[in-house]
DNA sequence: CTGTTAGCGCTTTCAT
DNA sequence: ATGAAAGCGCTAACAG
């Protein structure tokens, strides 16, 4: 059985091609007997409009692309719900896609917004310059997440990094911990934004340039744990870690705890994202909580703004708070 | 600047608009000379080709969509890379969403196959019933990925479950365990196969009623924890807990771990999957492997066939080889 | 309230 | 090798 189109639906309900189309959209200028003619046909047919005729006359899609680099984060799959389900209660369909940080990948999944096959584009950490992220952003709906340009390229909404890894270093230094360490990752901008909090709480608390170490790498834990025997195998040793991320700080922690030395008594260690990592430590990790959820949420929202209001801002950024959480990892 | 469309290029290039259609879609039937200045009109204007217009044209759209209940597990984001991989080299673009365990979501995902928003679906677990499925897949082009029914309702893809349960339950018992208890998930078929395959390990080997305890609960961490807990309180005390997923077993390493107890040498665990949560847990885990990545790949490539190739079978299953893991935290 | 019709932007015959 | 023109399925404007 072939799919069924607008005309058969019109003709098997002995009605109009346009009284079908009202039915279909909920046009309130048709009458009882009409819509049930027709919607007793769409059944019987088992017809649904063809999508791409009806977007290409309405011009727009009712979906929305979210990019990511990968998707085996904790912070960007709870991201990515949150934009889901925001988009849901609009009527968007949200969809994923992971480039694998292949720029040609990205370009391709980039040209969805350039060509129509969706309305608005969530970026998380894109390959592309934030120079392209600019143009794009002017021509079309964009909106950054988590990893935002500092030139505002775009409009952006995250939790502001470098304020939040200078709150838990100022905790580590409140606590008595004097010789810090912290394992960044400065491929990415809120790697670098972490490691300039981290340095300033330093510096404020005139910690001097042997009080506080620094070693960078990938953020997964087996660069953890390879970052933290560098570390140790280095030495001075530090009495505190700061981890760029929970999975690092799962590292960290089991490599100081394979070489001997306790958790935190002789070194602390403290993660950020709070995912559930944070609690499969163990000890259970002191640690920065994202409200990913909610920036998804709210990034949504933004792109919506810019989808349907005619003068929404194009630039800009939204700062969503973090919160310190207090475990074990660290002492009290 | 309002978008190009074919007009605008032929005006500028001074070609028809056909000259400019073959040269987008690289037909050989035209000269140097058009191609070059469609190739600079199409530059100076900006020109992309608008989706809905061409797919409207072509019935098809080169897309798949993948679908998952959530994207927070290590083995769907990485079956979901291997199908964005091998889409890619054959020219589609993979498209990921959750449907978070929503019928009315997931409907409203499966309708963008039926309005032809997308040429093929991949289902990692749907909510829908297995005769939904089936019908599904005899109109349009589906694959099932991991969770795969039983009865055939349209492809499959996946390891086999009840067998790789079985021979990670038989290797327990070869290793001298003799009071056995498995962490399962009624909840997925998956989980139904696994418990099926500890079952018949355990029946084999003449293993009595009270020395195969088994209590089931969702796969995640703090599940993991809460099943230990009751697996602990209720005695009589296994001496290997097999645990259907590496997340609930980091769960029960915890609980036995906090108990005072310690792993393996009061009480073994073992996982499923050898994801990277196998090796974050102390002791690592023993574990099954699953090819998770080339799952992924030959479900794309199934989907592939079934989206060109006319008579392509719509129903049977593939079964990948897994692979017994034996680490730490069950004795050698 | 309903039917008729133009046309969205593109690809693809069919001529030439 | 190229241009002219039909038409994919749908929505919306218009006429009645």
């Amino acid at each position: 059985m072939a799919r069924a189109t607008v005309q058969e639906v019109a003709k098997t309900a002995g009605v109009s091609v346009g009284t079908v189309s009202r039915v279909l959209n909920g046009s309130p200028a048709v009458s009882e007997s009409s819509k049930e003619k027709v919607t007793t046909a769409i059944r019987q047919l088992n017809y649904r409009p063809l999508a791409s005729a009806r977007d290409l006359r309405r011009d727009r899609t009712m979906r929305i692309l979210a990019l990511a680099k990968n998707l085996n984060s904790p912070v960007i799959s709870e991201v990515f719900r949150g934009v889901g389900d925001a988009a849901a209660l609009s009527g968007y369909v949200s969809l994923i896609a992971p480039t694998s940080g292949d720029l040609e990948r990205e370009q391709q999944l980039v040209d969805m917004l350039r060509n129509s096959s969706v309305d608005g584009l969530i970026l998380f950490s894109p390959t592309m310059s934030d120079d392209d992220v600019e143009t794009l952003a002017e021509q079309f709906s964009v909106v950054q997440v988590c990893e935002i340009a500092d030139s505002e390229a775009a409009f952006g909404v995250s939790i502001d990094d470098r304020q939040a890894a200078f709150d838990i270093t100022r905790h580590l230094i409140e606590t008595g911990y004097q010789r810090l360490a912290m394992i960044g990752n400065r491929a990415a901008r809120s790697g670098r934004l972490r490691e300039a909090g981290f340095r300033q709480a330093a510096a404020e608390a005139d910690l001097s340039p042997d009080q506080m170490l620094f070693v960078e790498g990938d953020f997964d834990f087996h660069a953890g744990r390879r970052l933290t025997r560098k570390l140790l195998e280095t030495g001075p040793l530090p009495d505190a870690v700061f981890c760029g991320s929970d999975t690092v700080a799962a590292g960290c922690v089991r490599e100081i705890t394979d070489a001997g030395l306790r958790v935190p008594d002789d070194i602390a260690v403290a993660g950020f994202d709070d995912s559930v990592q944070a609690e499969m430590c163990i000890p259970e990790l002191t640690t920065i909580r994202q409200p990913a959820y909610d920036m998804g949420q709210v990034a949504f929202e933004s792109l919506l703004e810019r989808m349907t209001v005619a003068g929404a801002h194009r630039r800009g950024r939204l700062f969503l708070p973090h919160e310190l959480v207090v475990r074990g990892s660290t002492k009290a």
